[in-house]
DNA sequence: GTTTACCTTTACGTTCACGTCAACTTGTTT
DNA sequence: AAACAAGTTGACGTGAACGTAAAGGTAAAC
């Protein structure tokens, strides 16, 4: 075997840090949708994926529900009608814009961290002269 | 005049698209300094700036707390001590760091969002196929 | 066979980022 | 002067995203 074909929830809590309240918050909330053996939840590598997509989400700043609403865009691609493929077009389009927004303000904020550092330096070099 | 100096609560609450609340809220948390008229706010150009970067960062995720984390750090590259520099430098990079994530995080997001839209495309294609 | 480790649900508690009154002062208009 | 708009400070309410404790099921390890 190369690759693990299933996992606990603590197997995932552990790779991905987080508590298995939090996972089995996200499966309340439709996020993900394990198996059971008995009572028992069993993660498959889809499963995996989804949770890693779901953190991806979140440290791009999104809510959960947001980020439910991007999955079941997702699901609709398979099987919707034409009107409903039109409205997913949009919602996809308000992402992206959505995300171009975000990638400016990661430029923005990256220059001034930049500028920042370069204070930084600027004032331990001055520091040192005056030490000596 | 070609530029507003001075604004009220409400000009920036109507500029920004929040409520006047908000602005309170978070010079409360130390993020705004207005100075006053009575007991008026007034806010400056630099106070304008200064809530745009707040906008900024909160798009991006950020917490309102790390948001006033990053001004502090603004704050201490003029006139810290070496400590506080190198210290700062560290945090200064855990933030490039988190940024380098983020822009990764995005680029991954759009690729699944064009590879959405181009189900969409064709599935779109197919329903037009077979209504003829 | 019972401790140990890991899993389960139920349910109340908490923090963050505001929203929403309420009660008040301070100009401004009529 | 009376009304109205815009600002102020509390204080309590709210939804999201979990934390945490309670009470118990299950299966391998000793």
């Amino acid at each position: 075997m190369t690759e693990k074909t299933t996992y606990s929830i603590s197997d995932l809590a552990a790779e991905f840090d987080l508590t298995t309240r939090s996972i089995r918050f996200y499966e309340d909330h439709q996020l993900l949708k394990p198996t059971r053996r008995g009572q028992t939840r069993i993660y498959s590598r889809q499963d995996r994926v989804q949770l890693k997509l779901i953190l991806r989400g979140k440290r791009l700043g999104f809510s959960l529900i947001e980020i439910k609403e991007l999955f079941d865009l997702w699901d609709a691609t398979t099987g919707g009608s034409e009107k409903q493929l039109l409205l997913l077009k949009e919602k996809i389009d308000e992402r992206k814009v959505n995300l171009e927004q975000q990638q400016h303000d990661i430029k923005m904020l990256q220059l001034e961290l930049n500028n920042a550092q370069n204070r930084c330096e600027q004032a331990l070099v001055e520091i040192r002269n005056n030490k000596a």
